[in-house]
DNA sequence: GTCTATACAGAGATAGAC
DNA sequence: GTCTATCTCTGTATAGAC
């Protein structure tokens, strides 16, 4: 795509950088823990270790901030992608990127989508880096999906979009944290029943 | 015969009554479009009409008001669960109620249960009138379930409760808003995709 | 019970010294 | 660039007149 960053960066550079790299972490993972009203910049400077009006030097203010989690967090997706078996049949690959998605809200506690009704949403849609990197996941979830409906794997009632959009909605479903609030159930099986509750539906598939 | 039945409660304490009533649906109707952190008192206030201090002479304050108003929200879902023909079979109960869940975020905006990280959702947990109004529902949507499943037509691989949380949990699934967002499909195509979603699930099934 | 006015706290953002 | 200190605004909640 572009050119790589210089090889040699000052080590004045690569402290800033790696600030601004803590900052960003902190900030998604509080984003993903109590949402974006609900989060403040004075808890991500505590946990960073810096004081609050430093956050202004990397970011310009909160927003942007939290833009550039989620843009990552798209990022981190795009490269867990990228590690996938080039062999790996289409249907697999969608099957590995729900649970990516899903493993990512019960660990890091960071969804790739906002809830329904986040104040953040409507600032991200003016980030250009996120939107960006969407995009690029979405071209190649969509080649998948398109894929796996030619082979009889996925539905073909339902529009390419429409999948895409209820894969990405199940990284906001509030599922997850329903069925751990409850108790009784490791992560992995819960896991586990949310993959099969959104590929195989609620309805039986044994006897039609 | 004789005299029509007496009011049951002074005309003050009926105006009283509704504007309480008019208060929990102000209110309810903010939540839902805004979530619990971003919608405000005097938001309510002025849809109502009322001095932002009137409200606490009705309502403890913001977490009791809120709490109410799902409450509310459960006892509709109720009334309408007994509205449902008698004779409908099970599986068909269950989809009408997702369709009502469906519809409600889309109309209403009001959700049954809340975002994943929604700070009402601590509070709810201490709310009797929530929890006993939907231990109830709950209760007639289990018997549903396992009807469903004895008769064939629903999985056997989930446990109840999963299918139960499923069915619960797309009350806040932000599918539904992203496809509005995106533009291009009416509201009642949504419900159905969304409903097709859940039930069917993504796979295909014509070929297995 | 409803209003106006206000206290109080929290959070985003900025100023200015170093 | 980082800090301390401060500004400003907003929102919950309360006080007191009527």
């Amino acid at each position: 795509m572009n050119t790589p960053a210089p090889p040699r960066r000052s080590f004045k550079a690569q402290m800033h950088e790696a600030r601004a790299q803590a900052i960003v972490a902190a900030a998604g993972r509080l984003l993903g823990e109590k949402g974006f009203e609900a989060m403040t910049l004075e808890e991500v400077a505590a946990e960073v270790g810096v004081a609050k009006a430093s956050l202004y030097k990397h970011f310009a203010g909160k927003e942007e901030l939290c833009a550039t989690a989620m843009a990552q967090a798209v990022g981190r997706l795009g490269a867990f992608l990228d590690g996938l078996p080039a062999d790996l049949p289409a249907f697999e690959c969608l099957r590995e990127l729900l649970r990516w998605l899903l493993s990512q809200q019960l660990t890091d506690e960071l969804p790739l989508m906002l809830a329904r009704n986040s104040g953040l949403r409507g600032p991200l849609k003016d980030c250009a880096a996120y939107q960006a990197a969407l995009q690029e996941v979405s071209a190649r979830a969509t080649e998948w999906i398109a894929a796996a409906q030619r082979e009889g794997r996925l539905s073909e009632a339902l529009p390419c979009e429409v999948i895409l959009y209820s894969l990405y909605a199940r990284s906001a479903d509030p599922l997850l944290s329903m069925l751990r609030e409850r108790g009784g159930y490791t992560d992995e099986q819960i896991v586990d029943w949310a993959v099969q509750a959104c590929f195989d539906g609620l309805k039986s598939r044994s006897t039609p």
